[in-house]
DNA sequence: CGACGGTTCGAAAACGTTATCGATACCGAT
DNA sequence: ATCGGTATCGATAACGTTTTCGAACCGTCG
């Protein structure tokens, strides 16, 4: 287990004649160096492949330039906000990482805070965490949370306008004709669950149509505690009219239900979702949804959490707007 | 941009009243140090929610027990394969980092070059890389390539049966009766790509049936590209009666075009497609294809990493079988 | 009783980088 | 000539860890 081929900087100095710490200079652009020295070591720097030890660089000077974004699971959502990080990233310096905790369901809850306290300070100057369930972080170390749990939370904030959105898609429904209006919301411990849950019965209120507490259940975000969720909803005497599903992966799930139940979509049964992850453009039918501008969020929280660093004086909380995108889920009640 | 909380191994060794060689030895299960010190050393460790400094640990040791796995994009190719190394890295002591070129499209060939040279050696203990057009890499750091692109590649891989999985698709459609059968055949430079058109040819050869060549278009693994090439085909005036995508991603692309040409799938043309990401099964119609074990192919790329690194001895070329996935893209031909 | 093997521990030297700060060279002005 | 002031550069001390190697101790055996 030997390196040998590894171009440190004392090689770059030996060859280009000055010391290390002139070509440290040069590497970190630093002032106090000749012109003609720094294009010299420039070009044995090119000419040798000289890369900085990262090592080494964190362990003298605690900064990487290598940016996070943790993540529980690679699944869509997730890796909408991936791609918009990804390209936000480019150009800024830095480098992105991204790390999953990898261990599915039920692993313990602290994964995230572990995975921090192992890669902060060390590996990685920042990091941007999705759904979050930690709220203290170590001095000196930024982070910026998308999605985060409920709780009130210290950190800088990228999320969107769950309760506008959720308004958004129950006044659809309502629109539509539909009353007797399912909801299956997420894990309560969401604070974007328990928005789009508020979002609903403020949405009712205001329609002046009460809702039927059976038709509000909780089905988790995962597609498999849905659609059990799903199956009492549909089983129920009188069944609701449309369902308002927590989330994208909910109402495709619900679909399945429907299809497999026999029951028609949108003919008998409207569905609308929540995220409009890719997916939803391509399930049978076409999903309904509130668009939530993922890749964007992506982006946002990477910038946000750059100019942390920077140490620019903004905005630490980020809500970006949602809309709704009519496909072919829902119809008017007859 | 202080760090002030971080918790050294020297404190430890204080509060336990130990020298920091002791701690360290503790830390990596080393021998030589009494049963009735580890235990407490272990408490202190505990108590103090100490962590190593990956920076410094791996300055000293060239060791970092982090793993990297580089892709191009985050798409729902790559996605799977990532689940399926998260799951198999936990519990093996590694780390999982996931990097993604981030630049799109048109951007630099050499880009896994450059982040493997800032990676290796520093930041990782090794890397598998999705897709690679590179094929030398540095002595004493392993990498694997999945689906590598095309030519002699020393590297260790882990890759599907392209080959057979073509003709599987494509006796599929033969015994459905078709005889015009188009294909839309991937990026040339891309091993698999090659090697399914190869099996498409095969196929058809044996079964004594000429392939019309202007019915085999390169178009590309990407959504926009293959939307033109599908077009072509069908705005051949003798039309094929069934296509064979390179890819799911070009063969949703293909129901598309075809939906938007007004030709009903699979009444006037049947599709298939290859590699069974998840979104195939929501497309309308449900796409039929070539399942490739995505997740088992990121695991056993994992596995394959880290025994190279533990140096056991083991063929370092694996193949996993793929299997034809019957849904309801395509029918028999009247 | 001295030597010896075994066990447990700590001092100290790396690893490759960055930051400080003193040394040197050079310049124009007195 | 001497001097103050700038540029330019290099020696050197960290940073937190791992590893080597010898010291110290204890019991055993000849």
């Amino acid at each position: 287990m030997t390196f040998p081929q590894r171009v440190k900087m004392s090689d770059v100095a030996r060859t280009a004649g000055v010391s290390v710490a002139t070509v440290s200079k040069v590497v970190n652009g630093r002032y106090g160096v000749a012109q003609a020295t720094v294009e010299r070591v420039r070009q044995v720097i090119h000419d040798l492949g000289y890369e900085a030890d990262l090592g080494a660089q964190s362990l003298r000077s605690h900064r990487t330039n290598v940016l996070g974004i943790l993540v529980a699971e690679f699944e869509p959502f997730s890796t909408e906000l991936l791609k918009g990080a990804s390209r936000e990233v480019a150009g800024s310096g830095y480098q992105l990482l991204a790390y999953s905790s990898g261990d599915g369901e039920g692993a313990a809850i602290g994964w995230e805070r572990r995975s921090l306290a192992r890669l902060s300070g060390t590996l990685i100057d920042g990091a941007v965490i999705v759904t979050p369930t930690v709220v203290e972080t170590k001095h000196g170390f930024h982070v910026v949370a998308v999605d985060p749990h409920t709780g009130p939370s210290g950190l800088p904030t990228v999320d969107s306008d769950n309760f506008a959105g959720a308004v958004l898609a129950t006044n659809y429904l309502l629109s539509l004709g539909h009353r007797r209006i399912g909801h299956i919301s997420g894990r309560p411990d969401l604070e974007s669950a328990r928005l789009r849950e508020a979002g609903f019965r403020q949405a009712m209120a205001d329609a002046g149509v009460a809702v039927d507490e059976r038709l509000v259940r909780v089905g988790g975000f995962r597609i498999e505690g849905a659609a059990g969720t799903a199956a009492e909803l549909l089983a129920l005497p009188d069944r609701p009219t449309a369902i308002f599903a927590g989330n994208d992966l909910s109402a495709i799930s619900t679909l399945d239900v429907a299809r497999s139940m026999g029951i028609p979509v949108p003919d008998d049964l409207s569905v609308i979702g929540f995220d409009n992850v890719p997916e939803s453009a391509l399930v049978d039918p076409p999903l309904t949804t509130i668009r939530q501008p993922l890749q964007r969020m992506g982006a946002e929280s990477l910038r946000l959490l750059i100019d942390l660093i920077a140490g620019v004086e903004r905005d630490a909380h980020i809500r970006l707007p949602t809309e709704l995108v009519v496909r072919a889920s829902c119809r008017p009640l007859d």
